[in-house]
DNA sequence: CTAGGGTTAG
């Protein structure tokens, strides 16, 4: 279509209806032509301006205008989308039902609510967009929008009234809608009642009403139903099974779904390159990249951020690095992933300027690019940084500190020595503490050797938590570390006598297609045989050059050779030996643990690496460990 | 001429 020139005017005999359409036509046409993906007002004025030049008639151009604008950033200020469709619409005083429903899909709620009851006309589609409006808002708000379950029900019941409630689209909108609410009763008997209109939209939004109650059983129930399948009731699926935690599940049924040959949308590749990460293995994550690749997926902006998540949270920095340059378009998920990525992987100078970079770049960070850079500086030891981005966060940026940027600071103060300033922070806080940062406090004492401190705070938390062990353990190194030995044994009684809850520890292992899990003293695994044997060889060769395993980290009231014993299994070794009998020489060793490496793993992991020339990188609970040569990225901070 | 379901970071 030319622009500038407008289409010849059809003889008067011939203005039926078929040239309204024609004209109508013309003006979506023009406007699609004379827009931008992401217009401005300023764009559709002039857009408005050079259809009526044109000669289309305002009544013809209403609608299609007022349906460009929901593409219009949304500002709040009187110059964005919804304000200007409003403004639009009071001016040309239209009826028309297509106008008017445009008017309730584009403007912001509650205005939609307040129209309804002045339109003059109302259909199906009426309906539809007035419920979409108030779910997405009560979707937004969580349950501080529950007025507006009561207004949803009461739409539900005009809809019905006024004989739309067996559209599909109305009905469709009134299940998304009472899943929204998370009333799965009234959400099924929408769903079930007759006359069944239902489609696979309808299944889906059963299905994802089941995911948001976390009831991922009955949504399983309810796929298995479903006559005809689409991407959507997979990935709504996968995503249900990777909510509930259950990430193995969820990639299975990834997998499934490749298998049956069908395409995997983009909601189903990020949600399983999600649980990819969460798992930390990087086979289940390389396989979803290569469904992307093989598959001719897009790149998008969510997909490659959900690579670098991936990447990162697998070990591999670089290629997150390299996914990240790649992408052409980042959003602030992107970098987000990418800082908390070299965070974790000890990179703290390299997260710090990529953060520097982002500002730069002029985009806005969120609470979340905070917590990854102020745990990087905590990580490498950058105070003033750490103090400035802390203050820049709340006074540039108006974010308000959360647990997490607390916790990064009094990591960083107490590391640094600066242990009552830490206090200070805790103290100073707007939102109740966590005891995990009195733990945090407790931790530099023993690291500074502050005994009084040390007893005041270690005290008080095992009164707090008396099922915590890691108090215990830690005041008692406090203890010892001042040769305050009657005290040591007296914590060490105390925890024995009230017999403190210790989650298992695990370590995984990625081979060969399979995942192998260990846990401490384990003797399950098939190859369990060789893998003592070959721990023995390591203990052997480990002994020969100097290794004496620190006991101190084990605080149970046994001798110290049943402890040498039970740091000898703890399942990260186990892990380590059975990597020297599937990891081929030269691959690095990759473990993921649940909890934090305690710290003779972390020294007897450093020597191997020495003395039999291996890498290994280790996730744990909190951040990686890349160690080669004896030297560990943590810097034996952790 | 309009409409409904799924999506990622600590």
């Amino acid at each position: 279509m030319q622009l500038g020139a407008p289409s010849p005017s059809p003889p008067a005999a011939q203005r039926a209806p078929t040239f309204q359409a024609h004209v109508s036509a013309d003006a979506r046409e023009l406007l699609g032509a004379l827009l931008p993906r992401r217009p401005t007002v300023r764009l559709v004025q002039q857009a408005h301006a050079r259809l009526t030049v044109l000669g289309l008639a305002a009544a013809r151009v209403l609608p299609h205008l007022l349906a460009v604008l929901p593409r219009i950033p949304h500002t709040n200020s009187p110059h964005d989308g919804a304000s200007y469709s409003l403004a639009l619409f009071q001016r040309s005083s239209s009826t028309s039902t297509f106008a008017s429903n445009q008017l309730l899909r584009v403007l912001p709620h509650p205005l939609p609510i307040s129209l309804f009851p002045r339109l003059p006309r109302r259909n199906p589609h009426s309906f539809t967009f007035l419920l979409c409006s108030i779910s997405n808002h009560l979707d937004a708000t969580g349950p501080a929008g529950s007025a507006c379950s009561f207004l949803g029900s009461h739409v539900h019941a005009l809809a019905v009234k006024a004989g739309a409630g067996d559209d599909l689209y109305v009905r469709n909108a009134l299940v998304h809608f009472y899943a929204v609410c998370g009333d799965v009763g009234a959400m099924r008997r929408v769903f079930d009642e007759p006359p069944r209109v239902r489609d696979v939209v309808s299944w889906n939004a059963v299905l994802a009403g089941y995911v948001r109650a976390s009831m991922v059983t009955a949504a399983r129930e309810m796929f298995d139903e479903i006559p005809v399948r689409d991407e959507v009731s997979w990935s709504t699926l996968v995503g249900g099974y990777v909510k509930e935690g259950e990430l193995e599940v969820a990639l299975g049924v990834f997998r499934e779904m490749v298998e049956q040959g069908l395409r995997p949308n983009e909601a189903a590749v990020v949600t399983a390159l999600s649980a990819a990460a969460q798992l930390g293995l990087l086979d289940h994550g390389r396989f979803v990249h290569g469904v992307v690749q093989s598959t001719g997926l897009s790149v998008s902006v969510n997909v490659g951020a959900a690579l670098v998540d991936m990447y990162a949270k697998c070990g591999c920095v670089a290629f997150a690095r390299e996914v990240f340059d790649g992408m052409k378009r980042k959003d602030v998920f992107a970098w987000n992933a990418m800082i908390c990525g070299l965070a974790a992987h000890g990179l703290g100078m390299d997260a710090v300027g990529l953060f520097q970079l982002f500002v730069t770049e002029g985009l806005c960070p969120t609470n979340v690019t905070f917590v990854g850079v102020l745990n990087a500086c905590s990580r490498s030891g950058l105070v003033a940084e750490g103090r400035r981005y802390f203050k820049l966060m709340v006074e540039k940026y108006s974010i308000q500190p959360e647990m997490e940027h607390y916790g990064c600071m009094v990591d960083l103060l107490g590391r640094a020595g600066l242990v009552h300033e830490a206090i200070e922070l805790i103290q100073g806080m707007h939102i109740t503490p966590d005891p995990v940062l009195w733990g945090t406090i407790l931790s530099s004492c023993k690291t500074h050797g502050l005994l009084d401190l040390g007893v005041t705070v270690g005290c008080k938390l095992i009164e707090s938590e008396p099922a915590h062990d890691g108090h215990y353990v830690l005041l008692a190194n406090i203890y010892a570390k001042a040769k305050k030995w009657d005290e040591v044994r007296k914590v060490r009684k105390l925890m024995s006598s009230r017999g403190t809850s210790k989650s298992a520890g695990w370590s995984l292992m990625e081979a060969q297609g399979n995942v192998h899990k260990f846990l401490v003293g384990d003797t399950d695994h098939k190859d369990s045989v060789q893998i003592y044997e070959i721990l023995d060889m390591i203990n052997k060769r480990l002994a020969e050059a100097g290794y004496v395993p620190d006991v101190s980290s084990v605080l149970h009231d046994i001798g110290d050779e049943e402890k040498v014993h039970a740091i000898k299994v703890h399942s990260e070794r186990l892990a380590i030996a059975y990597g020297f009998m599937v990891v081929e020489a030269g691959s690095p060793i990759r473990i993921v643990k649940n909890l934090r490496v305690c710290g003779d793993c972390h020294e007897f992991s450093k020597m191997v690496t020495v003395i039999f020339d291996r890498e290994i990188i280790v996730r744990d609970g909190s951040r990686f460990h890349h160690m080669k040569h004896g030297k560990c990225s943590c810097l034996d901070y952790w």
